[in-house]
DNA sequence: ACCTGAACACCGTTCAAGT
DNA sequence: ACCTGAACACCGTTCAAGT
């Protein structure tokens, strides 16, 4: 009757995030988690219901790194280096986080404190929008940036630079056209 | 001595597409390709090195569909609505553009109507970095909402068209930062 | 209660043998 | 010259049997 627990959850999603960023997905394989956690494939789906469910984890904690990484960062400016940095230390973690949803708490979590700057410069009222303005472009930029789609020529990291500059001046200044339905007055 | 080709590369990739599309990365079975084209799984070895290459063989059909769409569209927001309906249209396919590298020719196809778009704009001297501007912001937007990113409320296509126009205005007015070490007056 | 070996289904890939 | 069945290695997953 004795049932020495061998492994723990958080130790596997550990294991699994660094195979996956030193061999890629394809080298993610039950049997090499295992192994890393000093286990046999069957055990760890006492653990875990499958493979799948497994990569969803991994994208969970790599977004609550993520989180806490941004949580330590100041102004979007300072907020889209991080991130992008962060892009560029766990690529498959965060490739990761473009094809599995994290929790929506992770998410949330990771979101606030773009939610906040970008609210100090537009209101509330538009601080979510903005914020997936800020988000999206910051995400597509790493994204293009890892999968090689930057090949026109041209320096990256002058054109970061200048997307960040435009974004903060967009969110700035304000916007003249009379179709803006969102806007709210800050005082 | 005979030999009838029963397939062909187009057919091929055709096929890879079509079931991609609707089963995901994991119905794309070799046998399954095979058996769509009718032939045997070995066979597809004489045209295609392996499934890793098919995978970009397909990433880059995907992306030469994308310029032909983009190529009938005129100005920017046109194209950013012609590029984020695409990645709705084909989401399997627009997501593996975003592992597999496409060739740089059929990237440069697909940029070229939104360099030419934003230069319009910008003037020449800013047309690739703001082009690079446009494209990261609606990649990501799509990136995230195929992702299930944007859950924190809020209208998406709200945000989408917030982030779009702040975008052209971004494009469209002079930023007063002295940083700005790329301008090149148009006049 | 958790761990394991054995087993199964399935997949990618190779290759000798067909036509 | 291309196509195929057979075979191999490898992987995810299940499960009865161990402790």
């Amino acid at each position: 009757m004795p049932a020495p627990e061998r492994t723990t959850l958080p130790e596997i999603v550990r294991a699994g995030r660094e195979i996956l960023e030193d061999g890629g997905p394809s080298s993610l394989t039950m049997q090499a988690v295992a192994s890393r956690v000093g286990v046999r494939a069957p055990s760890l789906y006492k653990r875990v219901q499958d493979r799948e469910a497994l990569l969803a984890l991994i994208a969970d904690a790599t977004v609550s790194e993520m989180s806490v990484r941004m949580a330590s960062a100041e102004g979007i400016a300072d907020l889209a280096r991080t991130y992008r940095a962060f892009a560029h230390e766990q690529p498959e973690g965060f490739r990761l986080t473009m094809t599995f949803a994290a929790s929506t708490e992770a998410l949330a979590r990771a979101s606030q404190p773009i939610i906040t700057a970008v609210g100090d410069l537009v209101g509330p009222g538009e601080a979510l929008e903005g914020a997936r303005l800020v988000t999206a472009w910051v995400n597509g930029f790493a994204t293009m940036e890892l999968a090689g789609a930057f090949r026109l020529g041209g320096d990256i990291e002058d054109a970061f630079e200048f997307g960040l500059k435009r974004i903060i001046a967009a969110l700035t200044s304000p916007v003249s056209d009379s179709q803006d339905r969102h806007s709210e007055p800050d005082r």
